[in-house]
DNA sequence: GCGCATACATAAGACAGTTATGTATGACGC
DNA sequence: GCGTCATACATAACTGTCTTATGTATGCGC
């Protein structure tokens, strides 16, 4: 979709790990892809983004992990929400949204006369 | 309308502060109050985080500033945007608006299936 | 065997917020 | 005149999360 791949904005990656982990579990290169996918290949979750991101989730209680074996015999470590972590998901996703919509107020709102 | 401020998300000040200058020329403290009256009360800018993005913005030449004392006799300095500030102003709303559209691409998304 | 996609991990650095603090003046009530 | 509030600017210290770079290792196809 794009020419030059989309920066993240710092503070928006866990919400983009909680929607996808909540369609199941997942280890951390299958998020990375679901998300680029998804984006439609514009945004790319860097390894150095992606897997400290992960630590903080699984500290806060909101993920739960395990080494597993796959039928291929690859080793990868899989992520799975827990309920709390369901519940952030969703208060994640509304507060991003509330963000969005609190950003359009500002970006259309039309002074009567002068600002300053 | 909220109870907690929301946090702004770093990188995202820029655009709200050249979207307001956009009406016309002002000072730090009018682009504040703008921000959070515009926002019904949603956003407040930290001067912490005003005065130094203003200083970038000037660094970037996207801004001019002068200081000018008014007819109430206080002294303020008054930011205009630059020619390039204003082709730079729709660029980055418009960029604001592609990242709000790719995120939505990614919550929205739903797997066929199983991510991993 | 070689290259590529897969899979994880971490260190160094940049960057832009928050928090806290400081200065100073005008307006208003009492 | 004095206290308090809104106005107005500024900066230092801190924090968190991203980018960049680097390293390890394995399965698969050719």
């Amino acid at each position: 979709m794009s020419d030059t791949p989309i920066r993240l904005l710092k503070g928006t990656l866990d919400v983009l790990i909680l929607r996808t982990l909540g369609w199941g579990p997942a280890h951390g290169y299958a998020i990375s892809r679901w998300i680029r996918q998804s984006s439609g290949d514009d945004l790319q979750i860097e390894e150095g983004a992606l897997y400290p991101a992960l630590r903080r989730l699984e500290e806060k209680g909101w993920v739960a992990s395990r080494w597993e074996t796959s039928e291929s015999g690859r080793d990868a470590r899989v992520y799975v929400l827990t309920e709390v972590g369901r519940r952030a998901m969703r208060s994640e996703v509304a507060a991003w949204q509330r963000y969005v919509a609190v950003f359009a107020r500002v970006l259309d709102a039309r002074p009567r006369g002068s600002i300053a």
